[in-house]
RNA sequence: GGGCCUGUAGCUCAGCCAGGUAGAGCAAUCGGCUCUUAACCGAUCGGUCGGGGGUUCGAAUCCCUCCAGGCCCGCCA
């Protein structure tokens, strides 16, 4: 008994002496400036058409690491964005003109711009994508590999790979079970007749240059034909096989973290692999990974089939920035996302309850730890996070002012601010009040009269607010004149207000009701409660 | 065939790595604010921590197992 209670104080008073719990990134970041304090951060996307939030995660949660690092003034810092340029084409998004099936196998690079604005597919993607990034603060330092190749700066790499190539074959073998065959090369030209990557077989190599034989090859299960050509390809027009690349990109560049989903992550999988080959090849400690879940849309993987890819571009359209941002840094990278339109406003008023905290306006309770929601906060910040109190424009609050009168001097009145700076924001309330506000959020200033039957004694009272109001709309009045009546004709303030609610919208419940009031006209208004249409 | 993640209050999630009083926000309910529904404030309600077993003085936390959901690898990346 003794024992047992002794044991839980000293633990208590362990708890107590402990730092505040740390956010994944402050984690990271600490445990990255003890191995090192040069860092470099990858992100990369492989361009296959419009680019997702899902995407915009990895460079969202390097751009986490990259901050908190900044925090512990490392001597060098970076953060990268890898444009994959060089992966084959693998399929015609859909969407996209089905003619684009010819570049089926092409480096995604060689494919022209399909809105022909752009000099080509991949600039028109990943500007979209690149320009997003900005709006939420996030400006890597962009690097294509196909120019990599282009410049020979992966020339060495592919050398140092070829020469080792058996040793390579082995660590395949050795981590992930894969036999590569006796004649396999880690690097595949493009074919200089066709243009295709996917097609063609390296058969020897002499001195910097491959000879290779276009014959064919498979992607997502179709066969890609060949043209037959038989040729010979410097270092600078083909590509790696990719976790030779990944290894060498990391040596390349000293990169020393990067986010990747669990398709690289798994037991065998290319991060295993590309570390032995970092380690062993190319004489680089493989980068600390950031593991992270892929982020579901409703529920739902984002696929090009199901139609509901969501990017950062879009979503800009219904939320600002910090919202985005939040929705990654809130939770640990490894938990399951799941980005839903319908309780997007859900989001909105999270992250309004932690910038209230952050900024003193509200105390966290007791089991909220202000360091780790100071961090989040910070985070999710496009700029510099400022202390001051704020003057909120709660999402929820605008949800229901813009269904009242979406005038921009009116709505910023209500919320106390200027004008212009509530403008933008009602803009993005108001079309997510369109496009996904669940129904019993929505309401409607019936035209007509709606059809309702009323006891007597809730007439007699709508007869009679009526009356008042021919005389006087202030609000504080309509309130005061509310209860007065009600307590009058002895109902309740709940049946008085419902009976408002059911003739002016058809609903039991409404917004306040001297918002909703004074937002209508007088004249329809007095008419309406007396039940004259 | 191999692996990963998730399962804690109606909803969204902390807490798990380093076992020690089950938490927050939102919703709901009730009340307050000279202004009673949905801008604010307070209080309340709400959970056999997916099930079972094990280790332990003590398990949401560690181990085993089962169930459910999501996903990945086993072509290429």
């Amino acid at each position: 008994m003794d024992l047992e209670l002794s044991f839980k104080v000293f633990k208590l008073y362990i708890l107590q002496i402990l730092p505040e719990r740390m956010h994944w990134a402050d984690a990271i970041a600490q445990e990255l400036m003890r191995r090192s304090d040069e860092h470099a951060i990858a992100t990369g996307t492989s361009i296959s058409g419009r680019i997702h939030l899902g995407n915009a995660g990895d460079v969202i949660f390097g751009d986490g690491a990259y901050r908190a690092l900044e925090k512990l003034s490392p001597s060098s810092l970076k953060l990268i964005w890898f444009s994959d340029d060089m992966d084959p084409f693998r399929r015609v998004p859909a969407g996209l003109d089905p003619s684009f099936e010819r570049y089926l196998g092409m480096p995604v690079s060689s494919i022209p711009c399909p809105d022909k604005c752009c000099s080509s597919f991949v600039e028109h993607y990943s500007t979209i994508f690149l320009n997003s990034l900005k709006k939420l603060g996030i400006e890597p330092e962009v690097h294509s590999t196909t120019d990599m190749y282009f410049k020979g700066i992966y020339e060495n790499s592919i050398k140092k790979a070829i020469e080792k190539k058996d040793e390579i074959r082995k660590i395949f073998k050795e981590v992930s079970g894969a036999d590569r065959p006796k004649d396999w090369m880690p690097f595949t030209p493009v074919c200089e007749n066709c243009g295709r990557i996917s097609t063609t077989k390296p058969l020897s190599y002499e001195d910097g240059s491959i000879e290779y034989r276009c014959e064919g090859g498979v992607v997502r299960g179709k066969l890609i034909e060949g043209c037959g050509h038989k040729g010979h390809s410097d270092l600078k027009h083909g590509k790696l096989s990719w976790r030779v690349e990944w290894a060498a990109r990391w040596a390349i560049f000293g990169i020393t973290c990067e986010p990747f989903g669990k398709e690289h992550a798994v037991s065998g999988g290319s991060y295993d692999t590309s570390s032995i080959i970092s380690r062993e090849i190319f004489g680089w400690d493989p980068p600390l990974p950031l593991q992270y879940e892929h982020v579901l849309v409703g529920g739902k993987k984002m696929a090009k089939s199901i139609g509901n890819i969501m990017t950062v571009k879009d979503l800009l359209n219904y939320l600002e920035p910090e919202v985005i941002r939040f929705f990654f840094f809130r939770s640990r990278p490894i938990t399951h996302k799941d980005f839903d339109m319908v309780k997007l406003m859900q989001l909105a008023e999270e992250y309004e309850h932690v910038e209230r905290i952050y900024r003193g306006s509200e105390s966290p309770s007791p089991r909220e730890d202000e360091g780790e929601i100071k961090s989040i906060y910070e985070l999710s910040q496009v700029g510099e996070a400022v202390k001051e109190k704020p003057i909120q424009m709660p999402f929820r609050s605008l949800v229901y002012l813009v269904q009242v009168n979406d005038d921009v001097n009116w709505i910023a009145s209500r919320l106390g601010v200027e004008p212009d700076k509530v403008e933008k924001k009602i803009q993005l309330v108001e079309r997510w009040v369109e496009e996904f506000c669940p129904p019993e959020m929505k309401f409607q200033v019936s035209p007509e009269l709606p059809g309702v039957e009323l006891p007597p004694v809730l007439k007699e009272f709508l007869q009679k607010l009526s009356k008042s109001l021919e005389k006087d709309v202030r609000e504080k009045e309509v309130q005061d004149r509310i209860r007065k009546l009600s307590s009058e004709l002895g109902i309740s303030p709940k049946e008085a207000y419902r009976a408002v609610y059911l003739v002016l919208l058809g609903k039991d419940h409404g917004p306040r009701i001297t918002t909703l009031m004074k937002s209508l006209d007088k004249n329809f208004l007095v008419k309406r409660l007396r039940l004259e249409g």
